[in-house]
RNA sequence: GUGUCCGUAGCUCAGCUGGAUAGAGCAACGGCCUUCUAAGCCGUGGGUCGGGGGUUCGAAUCCCUUCGGGCACACCA
């Protein structure tokens, strides 16, 4: 199904053409000043000066065509638009006729996916979205990567492509040997650490999550103070890499745990991941991987290292070599992800990977993805995208922290939401507490997500729970709210008429009115623009787009709930219309939340 | 220093492939609940779109310059 915006922009382009003018100039845009119309085209300014005649001449001329060929067509389909004008200096003003309007939303009603056009050549996508460390817990830092990657998944799926999520933990490496060496400290006659054992190793851990994650930042500390620690950290890292058999187990101890603990706090989220991969899984690429970068001539040494030229003639700047190999020539997380790269290609083959990460690793992945394509780890026609995104900051600006200005961890941060909602909700009325805690979760959901989603990812923000948990404007419970009260008058009007049957089959069987109103149409004309909304933020990445839609079809939505009383409504033919109207509503915005990533509760 | 992003109402942000009076939300003030959830709706006040120059019939939007801020600049990830 075509979008709304293409189909106006074509009848505008005929009219172009029977004036004699190329339709290039008829492009339609959604109307600047909705007082005056809901779509323009500016086209008659631009064109003046080629055509050599006044705009505004151009103009009437077009409103004129429009207008005759409407008179024509109204046997067949009916006229698009109800009101065709040209007004100085040039501009020509349209409003859509409501029979058109009605027609596009009846057939975007039984449409699946409302009539948005999926790709054509669906492609395979990869998103890289996590970023955790294992051993770590996981903070506010890799909220931002878990809500917008999993949007950015979501649409990507919903366009119809193939998509894989990639969690890509960061489990390989100096922060492994740390932990074994402390617990070499704290524990030495465990039987890890005994060369002699070859029996099998117990299958419980030595240690908790909790105590996993107290252990990592104090061996930490210790290497920064401690040199012959860090030397024996380095050591077991190294050990560890090389097939030390007590240390691997440990290796496994940690993983299992931190993968459990992971899924945990992502399941919060309700972010989930296809591929639970880490830095782990590529590390046996490196070797060859290097090796060929060496023998086909792209790297060689530096300093010391082994680097490979990224720069190109068009760099406004010096860009740095891509180092391969350290000088003690240990790999470095460049290597890991050009072998992450590797792996990716020969085990999904993807046409685009999308990393979605802090917009301070830009540069780095700017040589990445160079040293990719020019060493041939990649394709040059596939797609390397960095969606980088900006720090999420406290009130005052600056990276958000606790009270105590540590770093917050991700649970407390969801805890504290979930309390704030809790406390709002039995603010509001009453309720019975099991109920509220479960309404509190979703909606607290929905508050972080839309919180940080409605601003646009690339842009550091301002994180302030008060304003995201509020119930008031532009934020997560405001949508959902309005989506309960559209449910709540969905369901009186299921049970007032008695409809016993597979109510979604009456409800879907029912056409929406020809507009009659001005907060009508409003509605009428924000759902219109679902197709043109949805697949503008999945070109853009941009899910800040879909926010801000679903904020002005909420807007729309409740003006209209403000003006017209549907339940009362004495016209049958005309309350089943809003009926399928609100439907309608509902189930875009239903859509458009399963994008970003949370859901509506029934009540609240 | 080089590069890059940003600077829009008191605050938080949209708008940026150039168009007509620069939009929301919060905060402030004033209205609207015997009728579908008032967590809502309606209205009022509030702006040199950081400054300056340029391109254009037309600039918040494009170009240059300047001021202010964030971030990044090979052996941490």
């Amino acid at each position: 199904m075509k979008k709304i915006i293409d189909l106006i922009t074509e009848t505008m382009e005929a009219a172009f053409e029977k004036a004699g003018y190329e339709s290039k100039y008829a492009r339609v845009t959604l109307s600047n000043r909705p007082d005056l119309c809901e779509y323009q085209c500016n086209g008659a300014m631009a064109l003046a000066k080629a055509a050599k005649k006044p705009p505004m001449e151009i103009a009437e001329q077009i409103a004129d065509i429009l207008k005759s060929s409407q008179d024509e067509s109204i046997s067949s389909k009916g006229p698009v638009f109800s009101d065709i004008s040209a007004v100085r200096p040039g501009f020509i003003n349209l409003k859509l006729s409501g029979t058109f309007l009605k027609d596009y939303l009846d057939e975007m009603n039984r449409s699946e996916n409302f009539g948005l056009e999926t790709m054509e050549k669906p492609k395979r996508i990869l998103v890289d979205y996590g970023g955790p460390n294992v051993a770590k817990p996981l903070h506010v830092g890799h909220l931002r990567a878990a809500i917008i990657g999993e949007s950015i998944k979501r649409l990507a799926k919903y366009m119809g492509n193939e998509v894989i999520g990639d969690i890509h933990m960061g489990d390989w490496g100096l922060q492994m040997g740390l932990i074994i060496t402390e617990l070499k400290h704290r524990e030495p006659s465990l039987p890890y650490f005994d060369e002699s054992f070859d029996g099998e190793y117990p299958k419980e851990a030595p240690f908790t999550i909790s105590e996993l994650e107290e252990i990592y930042p104090c061996a930490s500390a210790k290497s920064k103070e401690d040199e012959t620690f860090r030397e024996e950290a380095l050591k077991a890292t190294f050990e560890l890499q090389n097939g030390n058999r007590g240390y691997r187990a440990i290796w496994d101890h940690i993983m299992r745990i931190s993968r459990e603990d992971l899924k945990k706090n992502y399941d919060n989220l309700d972010v989930h991941f296809e591929w639970w991969k880490g830095e782990s899984d590529v590390q046996k690429y490196i070797p060859d991987m290097v090796q060929k970068m060496k023998d086909d001539g792209y790297a060689y040494e530096s300093e010391g290292a082994i680097v490979v030229d990224v720069k190109e003639d068009s760099d406004t700047k010096e860009i740095p070599p891509c180092m391969i190999l350290k000088s003690d020539g240990a790999s470095l997380y460049t290597t890991t992800d050009l072998a992450t790269l590797k792996e990716r290609r020969e085990s999904f083959d993807p046409d685009q990977v999308i990393y979605v990460v802090d917009k301070r690793q830009e540069m780095h992945f700017v040589q990445v993805f160079r040293c990719a394509r020019k060493t041939g780890i990649v394709d040059k026609d596939i797609k390397l995208d960095f969606l980088g995104f900006g720090t999420m900051n406290g009130k005052d600006g600056k990276p958000f922290k606790t009270r105590e200005g540590g770093v917050m961890r991700l649970e407390n941060l969801i805890s504290d939401i979930n309390d704030e909602m809790y406390k709002k909700i039995m603010e509001n009325h009453e309720e019975d507490p099991e109920t509220a805690v479960a309404t509190a979760k979703t909606v607290g959901l929905a508050a972080l997500k839309y919180g940080d989603l409605s601003n646009q990812a690339t842009k550091d923000y301002i994180f302030d729970i008060d304003k995201f948990t509020s119930f008031e404007g532009n934020t997560g419970p405001y949508i959902l709210y309005t989506m309960v009260r559209i449910k709540s008058i969905l369901s009186r009007y299921i049970a007032d008429e008695g409809i016993k049957e597979d109510e979604k089959a009456v409800l879907s069987g029912y056409g929406l009115n020809v507009c009659d109103n001005d907060a009508e149409k409003k509605l009428m004309l924000e759902l219109s623009k679902y197709s043109a909304v949805i697949e503008a933020s999945f070109e853009e990445l941009a899910p800040h787009k879909i926010c801000g839609y679903i904020y002005d079809t909420a807007d729309a939505f409740n003006h209209f709930y403000h003006e017209n009383k549907i339940l009362s409504e004495e016209d049958k033919e005309k309350r089943s219309g809003w009926i399928a109207l609100i439907r309608l509503t509902l189930r875009i915005l239903e859509q458009c939340i399963e994008l970003l990533g949370f859901s509506a509760p029934e009540r609240m």
